[in-house]
RNA sequence: GGCGGCAUAGCCAAGUGGUAAGGCAGUGGUCUGCAAAACCAUUAUUCAUCAGUUCGAAUCUGAUUGCCGCCUCCA
């Protein structure tokens, strides 16, 4: 079964074909270190980092680049405000960048370019473009010019023509067009800069990222993707610098992940609603997080609300304690859980489609509900129930890799939960702990109203009781 | 003004030509001393509105309404 992407640049999904047999290079713009990283971040990272480790489940060699803008406008701003180096800003947020997306579960990728390391290659692409009398010269500063390119505006959908009615454009007489974007920018004082054939100064924003894609992925390669908004200028501008510097096809399948709203409104600035990843890890565990990230299809936009969360953690909560439930009534880690079975084989067909996690995640559910149903059976589990099982559980745990959602041990889960919980609502375990023996106690002797008593004051606490089989357990109330 | 997207039950959300996944919430039931958890049943003859194409449309076409994004830094 082929997988099929939607791509920006034809406005259709497509068929999945890689350049070289098995291979696959991608390309996915990372963030502009000025700050600390937002939930719409997290969003955009997961969702390639789901793309990634789909397709290595499918048996494809990823070679997946996400790239470091570290020079930039903002960065030298924020630094300035700062009164701090802007290289040395730059680096702390790839620190916190990387603490953040470590505790969201994301995998590195295979390169993790700076822009700052990549100027020579900059150079040499802005050379090339000059060479093909595509960009020009003007006091220090380099141009593209957009009129030299005849597939300017084919991702975006947009004319020149159309644009230069309504838009609002800086005047620079200097350029040739008004939508001419800088390759490279002559140095102000105070500013970082580098030696260039053009005098000093500092790469534009989206060379960068035809330089880095060159240099680690080659001159044509399978994916790039990125945040929506990107699409244009951004990724307009890099096709028109690398397939004019390079007069060759960039990237075959363009894809573009939604936006996260808070409460229906978008992150702003002038809101002040942007959510840090800091903070939001705070209240939910990580997982949670990536759960909720992953139960919309990626190019829709996902409202960030509490009630979304708090199903999500609902959600979560089930499938772990689903997962528990198996591993406690049958040996999940036999060898019939090798081959694939039905979860995995319809979880398959769901990312397929376009990496439709929503879809994959409602295949989870269904599973966890027909297993349930089966473990509810009062019937021994013969060797026939034991093989379902396994490859079911078996099945789960591969769906859970591919999506970074419930691969840790389901009792450290719930325990890290509850400890978390401890801290945040000074709940006191020894007189739980009391209060439950007291209550079995009761029961025991079946002293009901002592045992309803004791049951009620630990939900006056806050605590849930269940009597399994096995024994009597608390969490905390949601 | 230009370009693009969305509208599916109380809520969230899949579904892009073959007769409406899944989750949350609700109601009834099974289980339980009673609960909790789990399971079962139930909840859209219908997919913003209107018209058209088709044997057949939530899915395609056109129009209308409403919401949103991009065009300026933005994931």
């Amino acid at each position: 079964m082929a997988i099929r992407i939607y791509n920006t640049l034809s406005g259709r999904k497509e068929n999945f074909e890689t350049i070289k047999p098995d291979k696959v290079s991608m390309y996915v713009c990372g963030p502009t270190v000025y700050d600390s990283c937002h939930i719409g971040h997290a969003r955009s990272v997961v969702v390639f980092d789901v793309i990634a480790r789909y397709l290595k489940s499918q048996g494809y060699e990823v070679k997946y680049v996400r790239n470091f803008t570290d020079i930039d406008d903002k960065i030298i701003n924020r630094a300035n405000e700062l009164n701090e180096k802007p290289a040395g800003l730059a680096s702390r947020y790839i620190e916190e960048f990387h603490t953040d997306m470590d505790a969201l579960y994301v995998e590195r990728p295979s390169y993790e370019p700076k822009a700052t390391d990549h100027i020579n290659q900059i150079i040499d692409v802005i050379n090339r473009l000059i060479e093909k009398n595509i960009a020009y010269e003007i006091d220090g500063d380099v141009y593209f010019s957009v009129d030299k390119f005849k597939g300017y505006g084919k991702l975006s959908g947009r004319k020149l023509e159309d644009m230069e009615a309504g838009a609002r454009i800086d005047i620079d007489k200097r350029k040739k067009n008004p939508f001419d974007f800088a390759l490279w920018k002559s140095t102000k004082p105070g500013e970082p800069f580098w030696p260039s054939p053009w005098g000093n100064g500092r790469p534009g924003w989206h060379i960068e990222c035809s330089a880095m894609s060159c240099e680690y992925l080659g001159e044509t390669f399978d994916i790039h993707g990125g945040g929506k908004d990107l699409i244009f200028p951004h990724h307009e501008n890099e096709i028109a610098q690398s397939e004019a510097a390079f007069g060759k096809a960039f990237a075959k399948y363009w894809v573009h992940n939604g936006f996260v709203n808070i409460n229906h409104e978008k992150m702003s600035k002038s809101l002040g609603n942007f959510l840090m990843i800091k903070d939001v890890i705070k209240r939910y565990h990580p997982e949670v997080v990536r759960f909720f990230l992953l139960s919309n299809h990626y190019r829709s936009p996902i409202d960030f609300t509490d009630k979304a969360m708090d199903e999500a953690v609902v959600g979560l909560d089930k499938i772990y304690a689903l997962l528990q439930r198996l591993s406690d009534n049958t040996d999940c880690s036999g060898k019939d859980g090798n081959r694939p079975g039905d979860c995995w084989n319809r979880f398959c067909e769901a990312m397929d489609d376009d990496f439709n996690t929503a879809k994959g995640i409602g295949i989870i559910f269904d599973t966890v509900r027909q297993l349930n149903k089966q473990l509810d059976q009062k019937t021994t589990i013969t060797p026939d129930i034991t093989k379902i099982l396994q490859i079911a559980y078996a099945d789960l745990i591969r769906t859970g890799q591919v999506l970074g959602v419930f691969c840790l041990d389901p009792v450290k889960y719930f325990e890290s939960k509850k400890s978390n919980a401890i801290g945040k609502l000074d709940i006191d375990e020894i007189a739980i702990e009391k209060l439950i023996k007291e209550r079995i106690e009761a029961r025991k002797a079946k002293n009901w109203a002592k045992a309803d008593e004791a049951r009620d004051r630990l939900s006056d606490m806050g605590i849930v009781i269940e009597d399994r089989p096995e024994g009597t357990i608390w969490r905390i109330k949601e």
